[in-house]
DNA sequence: TCTGGGGTCCTAGGACCC
DNA sequence: TCTGGGGTCCTAGGACCC
């Protein structure tokens, strides 16, 4: 008998940390723009009520906004990071292991629960979360991840769960995956929908009922799996403990297109930088830097997309050598004469700092000069904020900046920026 | 005018080796 | 006239996720 498994998710998630700081969200549509005011990625129910889609862009769904009163918010990562610490803090006491899936959704063991009544459990866990945080959240349980993830969506679509769904009883899990449409079932995205689809399944019930062994040649290993899970039989456990991460990326849309060389750079250079600050807040080093930079494939223009991979050697975690790096790639790929909107830089082969390869003839005294350098660029934009300190190669108009107008405060991290309440 | 950013995993196919 | 087979490693690209 394997132990249960729950998943729990915050409702429309940014919308709702959005609201915890700012009583004027409650009751209205809010919606919550990607970098550079983009798309929306967060809805808040009302929202999503007038038919706004996840991913849609802002500039196309003006009008919906003007007529409904739409409140639209840049969004705030720093407030995101910081309200999840909370959320998993009231969560922890509910589970015996936890594995943060994502910013907003945790994987908890419910191993050594199982003699509760687990729907008032889990009832009880919301009320805690929503009671040191505002946010509103919905758990599914059932004994594998795939079907825990099924029973949170059906937790949060159907009001008679009213926010918890157990799907370890057999009849109420056969009723909820036949209604289920296949292509929300985790893992199943656009491509494996179509293709299963031809074979005439349709929901999670249908799924769960396909030959394994069809289920491979159709799919994959990956699609196997997911058949399995939904069977009841385990394909994955939960993971407690954080794996090493296997690339790290800092990419951007820019505010206004680059046209000349020295623009682009600007935003490649202090990605770079961005991306060394990453890799060192992990202590790690990068064996790879790959750059890339294209025009915007939305636009009836030309279009130009390049990227250039080359290997950091020794491995290392200097923004000055990732920035030089970059150059390089970016003076390679360059082309003139189109109007480039996005560029970014992506690091791999990531190892911890103290397991790097040491290389013949290295300039030990060089290196140690440039971690400590490295450290000191640390501090300072630690201290006094992102981007205090650069090289200059990243310009002084940046004017690919991104847009954020519509930004809510730095509510909890910023000591000037914390709500004050007034008698 | 304006369409995000950051990840993971899997497979196929080429290079290379013995 | 007759021209292997099997393994590893790497990369690019697809699919999917939040």
């Amino acid at each position: 008998m394997t132990s249960p498994i729950a998943l729990i998710d915050c409702n429309s998630y940014y919308c709702s940390a959005e609201r915890a700081f700012d009583g004027s969200l409650k009751g209205v549509p809010v919606i919550v723009a990607s970098n550079n005011d983009g798309c929306a990625i967060a809805r808040s129910d009302e929202a999503k009520a007038l038919g706004i889609k996840m991913g849609d862009p802002i500039h196309k769904i003006r009008d919906k906004i003007e007529a409904h009163g739409v409140r639209v918010l840049s969004s705030n990562y720093t407030l995101y990071g910081d309200m999840q610490r909370r959320v998993l803090a009231a969560i922890e006491p509910f589970a015996r292991d936890i594995e943060i899936y994502s910013i907003d959704e945790s994987f908890l063991d419910l191993a050594g629960f199982e003699d509760r009544d687990l729907v008032a459990h889990a009832q009880a866990m919301r009320a805690q979360v929503l009671q040191w945080t505002t946010i509103p959240t919905c758990v599914g349980i059932g004994s594998t991840k795939t079907l825990a993830k099924l029973a949170n969506a059906a937790a949060k679509k159907n009001p008679i769960f009213e926010g918890v769904a157990d799907l370890r009883d057999e009849s109420l899990r056969n009723w909820v995956l036949d209604r289920f449409p296949v292509g929300d079932v985790w893992g199943v995205g656009r491509a494996t929908a179509a293709k299963i689809g031809e074979l005439g399944i349709h929901t999670a019930g249908q799924l769960r009922d396909m030959p394994i062994k069809q289920a491979r040649g159709v799919g994959t290993v990956v699609l196997e799996r997911l058949v399995a899970e939904l069977q009841g039989v385990p394909a994955a456990v939960v993971e407690t403990i954080e794996p090493q991460r296997k690339g790290m990326a800092v990419t951007r849309s820019f505010g206004e297109p680059a046209r000349d060389f020295d623009v682009l750079m600007g935003a490649i250079a202090q990605y770079a930088m961005r991306a060394g600050e990453k890799l060192r807040s992990h202590g790690l080093v990068a064996g790879r830097l790959a750059v890339f930079f294209h025009t915007n494939r939305f636009a009836d223009r030309p279009q130009y997309s390049a990227s250039r991979t080359l290997a950091i050697h020794p491995m290392s975690s200097d923004g000055l050598e990732l920035v030089r790096l970059a150059r390089k790639g970016a003076e390679h790929a360059w082309r003139d004469g189109y109007a480039y909107t996005k560029a970014g830089v992506i690091l791999e082969d990531l190892i911890a700092a103290e397991l790097r390869p040491r290389t013949l003839f290295e300039d030990e005294a060089g290196t140690e000069r440039r971690d400590r350098l490295m450290e000191a660029l640390d501090a300072i934009n630690g201290r006094f904020g992102r981007m205090t300190a650069v090289p200059a190669s990243t310009g002084f108009k940046r004017q690919w900046r991104a847009r954020a107008d519509m930004k809510s405060p730095a509510y909890t991290t910023r000591i000037a920026e914390v709500p004050v309440v007034r008698a």
